[in-house]
RNA sequence: GCCGCUGUAGCUCAGUCCGGUGGAGCAAUUGACUGUUAAUCAAUCGGUCGUAGGUUCAAAUCCUACUAGCGGCGCCA
């Protein structure tokens, strides 16, 4: 089949060539739908101001009428290029096409590119032919939007420059972690995400009936990985996850991608060694990669630029006193709520962890300090400039007596938990984990307002369509 | 779950307090136009004022219920 393909695709290839006289229809339609040329057309992007009769394929981003030219600006998946539209450069068919079109309308030009200082990035292509691949109907989204609106046509605001930065910022956020990970030796697996137990407790879980049974949709793939470090030692997961949270702010969405990385034979400190390197490569490469896009976004990269392993930690007992000088009134045992935690982020000014938090915070499987049991093997990765927590990780509990005991101190019963503990009856080893949120990072990487545009179509308290 | 707010033209909003013939900008349509940068200028089109009920001579406006959504907090990535 595929040598057919390929026989069609140089057979049109050589009959354009060779301005055949025979009539190549029937294989160009054929040839298209199996192996759509994509050369003959050039992304915005590599377009330089040499290029001659250069064929750009995309949507018209925006549109300026005068009485004997067109300016016609045109986005595709790299960028923006304005073209112009002259009436004596123009067969009567293009130039009427050029007068018909309208916003993000689909449409195929031809033109000669130059410098030229008047145009957006200094390049603009003179047209000599215009196409219209779809013209359809008024686009609905103009220049003035509420939140409402925007959420409700999230299908099309895609489309706009803001969101598309904001998914090239994200690609690279998880392509850097695959990368980091890649490099460091772990393995990429694949757990389930519908689970018949909970992992962070039971009031924030979304069920489903899965055949007979009552199912959930997974919160964490973490009990999972513990499992699979038994064979892989070192092990990571990018997955949704899902918290049937009924608050609304800017740094909860109800479905997140996170990513979680497990590693047998790793300490709290070894933990967070991983962590801080994950995060440092991730940022380096963004600031690399999407130099761009965050120029766009209008982000002021000189704090993300300074960032470098190992990041700053301060003790939970540190950061309350901290926060009491600089007038919050908190003692020990008080959680650190979102005010406080803003603060915190802000004074401090670089990301940092928070260690050695109270045992009581922390869910059942966190491995408790033995000298001092008042604290336990957890830590929060706190991103400055006032955006908080994007991981919590820390050591896991591996002796099985202790692990049974605080999952009854939580009220639970440990049959429903019996695969887990079973996994301290084998070999049990010490192990740590962590999962970052790559919303939370990629919001804070973007330096966004919401968390809630970091995902094409967020999932919110009363949003699940579209 | 708690607290606060909003629903008026396709979109963004004014008008509501203090009831008396529904307004603007953008979009669309038509025309003009000097290389425009969310072009500009002129005209035209566009409304069951979220839904239901109540008060009143009269309700977008006052009252009640319902409904949809937005902001924040408990939480957490």
């Amino acid at each position: 089949m595929f040598t057919f393909i390929l026989l069609l695709y140089r057979y049109e290839n050589i009959l354009k060539e060779n301005n055949s006289l025979l009539n190549p229809n029937i294989f160009l339609g054929l040839s298209k739908f199996y192996f759509m040329p994509e050369s003959t057309y050039k992304h915005i992007t590599d377009i330089e101001t040499s290029d001659k009769e250069v064929k750009v394929r995309g949507w018209v981003y925006r549109i300026r009428k005068m009485k004997d030219k067109v300016f016609v600006v045109l986005r595709d998946a790299t960028g923006i290029l304005q073209c112009i539209g002259k009436l004596e450069d123009l067969s009567e068919e293009a130039w009427n096409n050029l007068n018909e079109v309208a916003i993000e309308n689909a449409i195929a030009v031809k033109g000669n590119a130059k410098e030229d200082s008047r145009a957006v990035n200094n390049i603009e292509l003179v047209l000599t032919d215009f196409t219209i691949i779809h013209k359809g109907e008024v686009f609905p989204i103009a220049k003035d939007q509420s939140k409402e609106f925007m959420l409700d046509n999230t299908h099309l605001f895609v489309r706009s420059y803001k969101s598309t930065n904001i998914m090239k910022v994200k690609a690279n956020v998880l392509r850097a972690s695959r990368e980091w990970f890649y490099d460091n030796k772990f393995y990429e697996v694949t757990p389930p995400i519908l689970t018949g137990s909970a992992c962070e407790g039971g009031s924030t879980l979304f069920d489903l009936k899965y055949f007979d049974q009552k199912a959930y949709l997974s919160q964490s793939v973490q009990l999972y990985l513990e499992a699979l470090i038994y064979s892989l030692e070192k092990v990571y997961a990018i997955t949704p996850s899902f918290r049937a949270e009924k608050m609304r702010t800017k740094r909860h969405i109800n479905e997140f991608w996170h990513i979680e990385g497990e590693e047998a034979f790793v300490d709290f400190e070894g933990n967070m060694k991983i962590q801080e390197e994950l995060v440092a490569f991730i940022i380096q490469y963004v600031l690399e990669n999407n130099k761009k896009e965050l120029k766009e976004l209008e982000r002021d990269t000189s704090i993300l630029e300074q960032i470098k392993a190992p990041f700053k930690k301060i003790s939970y007992e540190e950061a309350i006193n901290t926060l009491n000088e600089n007038g919050h009134k908190l003692k020990w045992d008080d959680d650190i709520k979102t005010e406080e935690e803003r603060d915190l982020s802000n004074i401090i000014g670089e990301p940092f962890f928070v260690t050695m938090y109270p045992s009581a915070h922390k869910p059942f499987y966190v491995k408790i300090n033995e000298r001092d049991p008042k604290w336990c093997y957890s830590a929060d990765l706190m991103a400055p400039e006032g955006f908080g927590e994007i991981i919590t990780g820390g050591q896991r509990e591996d002796v099985l007596d202790t692990l049974v005991e605080r999952i009854i101190a939580e009220g639970w019963s440990p049959e429903d938990y019996e695969w887990y503990i079973d996994l301290r009856k084998y070999g049990s080893v010490y192990h740590s984990g962590f999962g970052l949120g790559a919303e939370r990072l990629t919001w804070w990487l973007c330096g966004l307002d919401a968390i809630q545009e970091t995902q094409p179509f967020p999932r919110t308290r009363n949003r699940i369509y579209p």
